[in-house]
DNA sequence: CATTTGACTTTGA
DNA sequence: TTCAAAGCCAAAT
């Protein structure tokens, strides 16, 4: 099992509903701010058994997955909508309005009450 | 073991 | 501002 891939499923399986995602966002939460493209790979590899909710990981310019994905990313869309996900006008996410702050969720939390904001060191 | 791929991101012109 | 190219990471072949 694919530690990495392990890992971003994980955290896929834990995006709230009517929130959305990012590649690189949760590449950086494993550590690789730089391996967006590995959670993609990710998501391509996904076990549909896992019923992973893909369809609310989006580019980080909101873009919805290719056609391919989930046969149709009109239907990706749909259910974003369904979940009270926003859409702008060229039929893209309002990611900057419905991004799912990592950090923010409580399954994530350290049960020591540490550090939810400020994260993983990340040191600018 | 080395090469290729990939549902991305960021920077440059 | 929009379009184009390079870079990076991890897994699959």
């Amino acid at each position: 099992m694919a530690g990495f891939f392990a890992e971003v499923y994980r955290l896929v399986a834990l995006i709230p509903r009517g929130r959305v995602a990012t590649y690189g966002q949760i590449a950086a939460y494993l550590g690789s701010p730089r391996a967006a493209r590995t959670v993609g790979w990710a998501m391509r590899q996904a076990p549909e058994q896992l019923r992973l909710p893909c369809h609310r990981v989006v580019s980080a310019t909101g873009q919805l997955a290719p056609d391919h994905a989930f046969g149709g990313a009109q239907v990706q869309r749909a259910m974003l909508e369904s979940e009270g996900v926003a859409f702008g006008p060229e039929g893209c996410v309002d990611v900057d309005a419905h991004l799912w702050r990592i950090a923010d969720d409580p399954r994530l939390r350290t049960r020591r009450g540490g550090n939810p904001a400020g994260g993983l060191g990340s040191a600018s």
